[in-house]
RNA sequence: GGGCCUAUGGAUUAGUGGAAGAUCGUUUCCUUGGCAUGGAAAAGGCCGCGGGUUCAAUUCCCGCUAGGUCCA
């Protein structure tokens, strides 16, 4: 067993023990009581337990032949959804079970999965490692999950969700306290004497689990083909020894709230049970009834159509079809209006309890799931052309659960605004598919190859195309593995980046550093003995150093005067890396010291992190959680829950109420508490910056503003965070927003470095602050008027001085910045830019006046060679650029189509030869531009060339006159 | 967290290592008693930003910014 690598091997390995000894693992003193005997399973070989002495077979629905909840419902007791929870609170809270309230289905606290998905997952990790305490030690918690895992079977096969509420029956005891017996019969007469449920109508299957480590064995309830839940005892752990008894046993029963409701009340499927009136509110809008006879004779045969273990879909419903009699697409036709009812009906459930616990659809990350769910939902109402708004959808459940989920109401408005703004993305995105499709059909044949592009880059699956080509008359086959192609493109790329590995220091038996930053972050020196020294790392025994942890950079300060430049954790161990290798020896007594400045400015950009937060929520909603944070000394970033991009005026509005935080002076408070007390004092939102471990965790509170936990320097007082500003906020993926910002110093110095900016230009104008907008959009402007001048001759004079008086009232830099389209700093170097190119087009305008002038084209044209009925136009010129010589040349095309110009421009740099042709001259002739001028500056030992009708070259020989290169052409190219 | 795609007049977009095109919209003119319509012409482009390669970059390369999208 000690062998065993893998939670599976884990499983299968310890079933087969534990179905060697059964008395050993599994209450069978109970089930022998109740009248129940061991059997082995026909069809699938697993062990169960039933009162029927003569059945064979396992109560697992591909065992006894699909789902019979409908025929002569079992149970006696009709419940419904919420009087599912309410009757085992009825059987268990007697018992010394304690009701708790659900935790969000969005799963801050734990590290290792971003959402919920089973009742124990509220309790995972910290309560199943025994380092916090549980909220009691039995307790019932009706926990609403969300697993994406079946999305494309809800709806249809009547018994799939992508949220559920699973109750769970949990206790966490010492092995002493430990009562399999009891644990099992609480269910046991829930199901049969609460439920009514008579004993031959159930089988109970002998399994195993293992996850994380730990193992144990199961027992799974089911009726009728329906497993209505199960029980684990999580008894051992995997160690290098072997197995081991945990030293917290952990019973972890599951219960599908949804499934018990509709095997109680025998519906003919299970959303029937759980929203009727959600249902009712659906059926109104849509007049789509519900064919009870044909829905119940379907129902029956519903788990065929299951895509986990269906190969190929058309089979699948013509094997429904036959067991009906029916054709298949009569009963796609009619099943499927019903059903994606359904579907609607349950991924609004599931958006409502996501979105509220603070989680947004998005194009990354788990909020994708939501964009699917969303999506799926969405295409069944455009599908039928159905007149249904999913928020309002939201609505009715909420209405439907107020009873026992009473926090979903809350934030109704918001949540209808997330799901506006996602629908608007979704016909977007629909648009565009529709255009590049049409595009695509066009150009010809899709292959696989574009199938693949499309869905991976634009979105755009593979059925929308089929659909598409049929209007185009075309076919187009999507071949069976197609998503599988799209897997192994992507492990195609993904190949080439292999992570690298940290490395990692030996420290074995160095006891923990103790860590002295978390009360005062002006407590900046203490005295410590040396543990541990590796070449320049040095570990104290205690530490007013942060090492980088949390998205705060580390301190940085001296031991017994050596610098020190980087801080790092690793396990609970600060270690300190010094410049040069340390005087001292291990077992020293040293002193430590930290910069004081940079201490202050981290800490001030920490603290200003958790007040901006604050502010966040307050002017966009409650909606609004972190989604990671980085504080360096230059500023500090906050990502955000958000589904927009936030405007400019929004922005100052959080800044204004960020800076309101800092004039209150509020006092914070910074204590470690044990963290059940915490998550009950203050609630699960205290994991902004995420799971943090331990017993006992560090709370850093900004009375009536806000909580989190949080291990980072902070201020004493808000008073200390100086000016909060923020610079930017930029949407890092959809549903996230970063928002960029400065406190203390940092603010400082950014106001310095944008004075010296704006002062610059002031120079440069020659106006006060409040113009500079003006002038600079007055710049842009002339600068464009005289480049275009410059091609067509027509100056302006008004394009040659800048005397707007135009005033701007806002934040100038980031007005012209944004104008510009540029980053800040830039700003000076850009306008210096366009400033200059301006000075020299107007200079230029007025020396090439004479030049371009019409008299001057003319003269030119007239000092043309004839050639071939063509006109060899030869020029020579000074100081001008490759932009003025295209004018030039086009200026005279235009006058002479009929002609080729060859001018040749002398400066200090060299010459540059430019040639051109009029349109359609040369189409038919042999000569050619490029050539020529290719060969002659090849000649002078340049560079060039060009194509028939066009040409360009550099020269940069010394004793080359202008002259001198045209003659070479005229000589070698068109002697007569 | 990883990958891919896209960025061109007000809108939708084509295109290319060598003078920036189309459609719609806008303006003006013609046709008409007026309107719908029809015909003609014009205006309107830092070819997202910053670097690099090149005689020459909207095009190729690198970074950035913005948007879209797929996977875990």
């Amino acid at each position: 067993m000690k062998h065993a690598q893998t939670d599976k091997e884990l499983k299968s390995i310890f079933k087969k023990i534990a179905s060697k000894n059964p008395d050993e693992y599994f209450p069978t003193k109970e089930l022998k009581n109740l009248g129940y005997i061991r059997k082995h399973c026909e069809c699938c070989g697993n062990y169960f337990w039933t009162v029927l002495e003569d059945r064979t077979v396992c109560g697992d629905p591909m065992c006894s032949g699909g789902f019979q909840v409908t025929v002569n419902n079992p149970s006696k007791e009709k419940l419904s959804f919420i009087g599912v929870w309410d009757k085992i609170v009825e059987v268990l809270e007697p018992r010394g079970y304690v009701p708790i309230k659900r935790y969000p289905c969005v799963a801050r606290w734990n590290p290792t999965s971003e959402f919920t998905i089973a009742s124990i997952s509220a309790f995972q990790p910290y309560v199943i490692t025994g380092e916090v305490e549980p909220p009691a030690k039995k307790l019932l918690i009706p926990q609403f999950c969300l697993r994406f895992n079946d999305i494309e079977n809800v709806g249809l096969t009547g018994s799939h969700n992508s949220g559920f509420v699973m109750i769970g029956q949990h206790s966490f005891v010492s092995p002493e306290e430990w009562n399999q017996g009891e644990l099992f019969m609480d269910m046991h007469d829930f199901i049969h004497k609460g439920v009514g449920v008579p004993k031959k109508e159930l089988t109970i299957h002998e399994d195993s689990w293992a996850g994380g480590g730990s193992f144990g064995c199961s027992l799974e309830f089911f009726s009728r083909g329906v497993e209505l839940f199960n029980q684990v005892y999580m008894l051992f752990e995997q160690s290098p020894e072997g197995p081991k008894e945990l030293k917290l046993k952990v019973l972890d029963m599951g219960l599908g709230q949804e499934r018990v409701a509709w095997f109680s009340q025998g519906t003919p499927n299970m959303y029937e049970a759980i929203f009727p009136y959600v249902l009712s509110k659906l059926r109104e809008i849509t007049n789509i009834d519900l064919d009870l006879h044909l829905y119940n004779r379907f129902s029956r045969y519903s788990a065929f159509l299951n895509i986990d273990e269906v190969d190929d879909m058309d089979s699948a419903w013509q094997r429904v079809g036959n067991e009906l009699n029916m054709d298949p697409n009569e009963l796609i036709n009619k099943i499927l209006p019903m059903t994606a009812l359904y579907s609607i009906a349950e991924h609004a459930r599931s958006l409502l309890f996501a979105i509220n616990d603070g989680k947004l659809p998005s194009n990354v990350g788990g909020g994708y799931n939501l964009r699917v769910i969303f999506r799926r939902a969405i295409s069944f109402i455009d599908k039928f052309n159905w007149n249904i708004d999913i928020s309002d959808v939201c609505d009715w459940h909420a209405k439907e659960l107020k009873d026992i989920f009473p926090e979903v109401s809350e934030h109704l408005n918001e949540i209808r605004k997330i799901l506006n703004v996602e629908k608007e993305k979704y016909y977007a995105n629909k648009k565009k598919a529709k255009r590049i499709l049409e595009k695509e059909f066009e150009k010809g044949e899709i292959t696989i190859e574009t199938l693949i592009e499309l869905y991976d880059s634009n979105g755009i699956n593979p059925e929308l195309v089929k659909e598409t080509a049929k209007k185009f008359n075309k076919i187009v086959k999507i071949p069976d593995n197609f998503y599988s192609l799209v897997v192994e493109r992507h492990e195609k790329t993904e190949q080439i980046h292999a992570t690298q590995k940290e490395i990692e220091l030996d420290l074995a038996g160095i006891p923990e550093t103790k860590s002295l930053y978390y009360y005062d972050y002006t407590n900046i020196s203490n005295n410590a003995k040396v543990l541990k020294i590796i070449d320049n790392m040095v570990v104290l025994d205690q530490s007013v150093a942060y090492p980088t942890s949390g998205g705060q950079l580390h301190d940085i300060g001296d031991i017994n005067g050596q610098k020190f430049y980087d801080v790092f954790k690793q396990g609970n161990h600060v270690i300190h890396v010094l410049e040069k290798k340390p005087k001292f020896k291990e077992g020293d007594i040293v002193k430590i010291k930290v910069d004081k400045n940079w201490r202050k400015q981290l800490s001030q950009h920490h603290t200003a992190t958790h007040i901006v937060n604050a502010a966040a929520r307050e002017v966009l909603g409650s909606h609004i959680n972190q989604a990671g944070a980085k504080k360096t000394l230059k500023s500090s970033s906050l990502d955000l829950t958000h589904n927009e991009q936030i405007s400019r005026e929004i922005l100052n509005e959080i800044e204004k109420k960020a800076n309101k935080i800092i004039d209150k002076a509020i006092d914070l408070n910074l204590s470690f508490i044990p963290r059940s007390e915490a998550e009950k004092k203050y609630g699960m939102t205290i994991y902004q910056g995420g799971a943090v471990p331990g017993k006992q965790i560090r709370i850093v509170e900004i009375p009536n503003i806000e909580v989190e936990a949080c291990g980072g320097t902070h201020l004493n007082n808000t008073s200390e965070a100086g000016y909060i500003h923020i610079t930017k906020s930029q949407k890092i993926q959809d549903g996230i927003v970063r928002l960029t910002f400065t406190a203390g110093e940092a603010t400082e110095k950014l106001r310095q470095k944008h004075k010296k900016i704006l002062d610059q230009l002031k120079v440069l104008f020659n106006v006060d602050r409040k113009q500079l907008v003006g002038r600079v959009k007055e710049l842009f402007e002339k600068w464009r008027n005289v480049n275009r001048a410059l091609k067509s001759g027509k100056v302006n004079e008004s394009d040659l001085q800048l005397t707007s008086s135009e005033t701007f009232e806002g934040d100038v830099l980031t007005e012209i910045s944004q104008f510009l389209s540029i980053k800040k700093d830039n700003v000076p170097s850009k306008i210096q830019k366009l400033y200059d190119e301006w000075v020299e087009g107007k200079q230029k305008l007025s020396d090439i006046k004479d030049l371009f002038s019409d008299e001057s084209i003319q003269k030119m044209i007239k000092n043309a060679q004839n050639y071939q009925n063509t006109k060899l136009i030869f020029e020579s010129t000074n100081n001008l650029n490759t932009e003025d010589l295209k004018n030039l040349s086009q200026k005279l095309l235009k006058k002479e189509p009929n002609s080729i110009t060859f001018i040749s421009n002398q400066s200090e740099e060299g010459i540059i030869l430019m040639a051109m042709s009029g349109r359609n001259l040369l189409l038919k002739s042999d000569i050619n531009i490029g050539t020529i001028v290719s060969k002659t500056v090849k000649h002078f030992n340049g560079k060039g060339g060009g194509k028939a009708d066009f040409g360009q070259g550099f020269i940069t020989k010394k004793g080359v006159s202008s002259v001198k290169v045209l003659q070479h052409i005229k000589e070698n190219f068109f002697r007569a």
